[in-house]
DNA sequence: AACTTGATTTTCATTGTACGCAAACTAGAG
DNA sequence: CTCTAGTTTGCGTACAATGAAAATCAAGTT
């Protein structure tokens, strides 16, 4: 029982704009619901609520309410839930409003048609890279990125690119604790050796991805800008080793390089 | 009308979910603000306020968590908001886990190799037709199809092929008032000719839109189904009537159908 | 069949929160 | 400078959302 405060404890300390001021519990709390949902991919009810860390009876309120707005769906058979097409809509309506996406896509496709491996777009996103666009190559074997994934930034070219030009203060947070997550013998998991290769990649102007997400597999990441001159995204070409090997660097570099000036323009980047 | 009647009219079917129960008002409202975000594309808070039929200062807030989430955007330099990576990637999770889609991806692409035009796939949702995969053409002219857009269901291919199959009190609830918008000389507007027409879909097995919805583009529709025999989706072709003349529907349909039945068959329909 | 176990749905009282109103700010336009 | 339209913040209250626990339901297990 808290006793009678004087009514104004007005703490007029400056601007301090608390994080979550004026944020709205429920609809939060809705918003975990469908993220965790989207994670999970296809799950039960309690699966939802553990991995959102609500109860169960919150959960289906809010689970429900999802439903029946059309985000979410429920398969009567397996009493499982899964995103829903409205979500779906919605999120098309990002893709078509993004001026990114498109300012890149006719790059991208010309890039397949030069190299004929699969181009991405990716950009940063909390504590991870998420690719928004891709365009696959005409090469039968299919590269692992998926649209609208996260991925660590530990151990992806994008992630190097996105990060290079930030604050070291910045990266480190973003990074988490070490050791970072590691997926090969090549994955970077120490912040020193993380800082020395975002050194390469602006003196460089490119990063590389050399098999330390998944063995076999190479990938070139150049950096996007837009008219304020800071990176706003990260173009890749995936391709396994052996169509990709260290040699080829160089020219891979020229031509993604093109790609980046042309893409950059678009947005409003001047040199 | 808050009837008390006993919570015990089970039906068997476990599922006799009565239509707004358990429902979280605010999580509603979000979504509502989402929803409408979405459709204008871009706007103050104040149009979307609008759009969603509420007040000023609870938008706010809903549009300010939003914005927290990552859901929405928004631009400092003109205060616009937008919608923002966290619905593109909940989007895309409906996309990678859709059987659906990934069901008919490797047809359409085919049948478009075959045909040279581009294929929809679009589901019913609620009062209206939704694209949710696309494969575009080889062709120059684009269609005017947009992803996760929605169509009125009486002047499209694949409107009427979605409702075919179900009961006129369905059909004539989802159409709403009567006369229905036109588009073109050749959209439907009544109710008796949109039923005549669901008739001849049934008979043959496709829908057609003649110019209803765009003069001089003609599209053919014909229904997916699953397990349960049900109609889940429709698969379309959409073409400049120069590339797709009334004599060439036969061939059209034989070709479609033939796509159709590989689709059905995956999604565990038998003949 | 009767039990067990675990998940889902509903009820219910309580609290805390989301809401609208209105005031305080901003920022353009005239 | 004033006006007007839009955005942001404070505040008190109604009532919406919540968790706990009870009631169902579904599926094994004996």
């Amino acid at each position: 029982m808290t006793d009678t405060s004087p009514p104004n404890t007005r703490q007029k300390t400056g601007r301090a704009r608390t994080a979550d001021a004026g944020s709205v519990r429920t609809l939060e709390r809705g918003l975990t619901v469908l993220t965790s949902l989207a994670e999970l991919g296809q799950a039960s009810l309690t699966q939802v609520a553990k991995a959102a860390g609500l109860s169960a009876s919150t959960t289906y309120r809010l689970l429900e309410t999802l439903r029946q707005s059309g985000f979410v769906e429920w398969e009567e058979r397996s009493g499982l839930f899964s995103v829903g097409v409205r979500s779906y809509q919605v999120g098309a309506a990002f893709a078509g409003r993004n001026t990114l996406m498109s300012a890149a896509q006719s790059e991208m496709v010309s890039l397949v048609d030069d190299l004929g491996e699969t181009a991405n777009l990716a950009v940063l996103r909390e504590n991870e890279a998420v690719y928004i666009h891709q365009v696959e190559g005409r090469q039968l074997v299919r590269m692992f990125a998926q649209l609208g994934a996260g991925t660590l930034l530990n151990c992806s070219g994008v992630g190097k690119v996105l990060l290079a030009w930030h604050g070291e203060a910045d990266v480190a947070g973003r990074l988490g604790p070490q050791p970072y997550m590691a997926f090969t013998a090549n994955s970077i998991t120490a912040l020193p050796d993380y800082l020395r290769e975002l050194q390469n990649v602006r003196a460089q102007g490119y990063a590389l991805d050399d098999e330390e997400r998944e063995i076999g597999v190479r990938c070139m990441a150049t950096p996007l800008r837009d008219h304020t001159r800071q990176v706003v995204a990260s173009l890749s070409i995936s391709a396994p080793t052996s169509r990709f090997s260290r040699e080829q660097i160089p020219a891979f570099y020229t031509r993604m390089e093109a790609a980046s000036r042309v893409i950059s323009a678009r947005l409003g980047w001047t040199p």
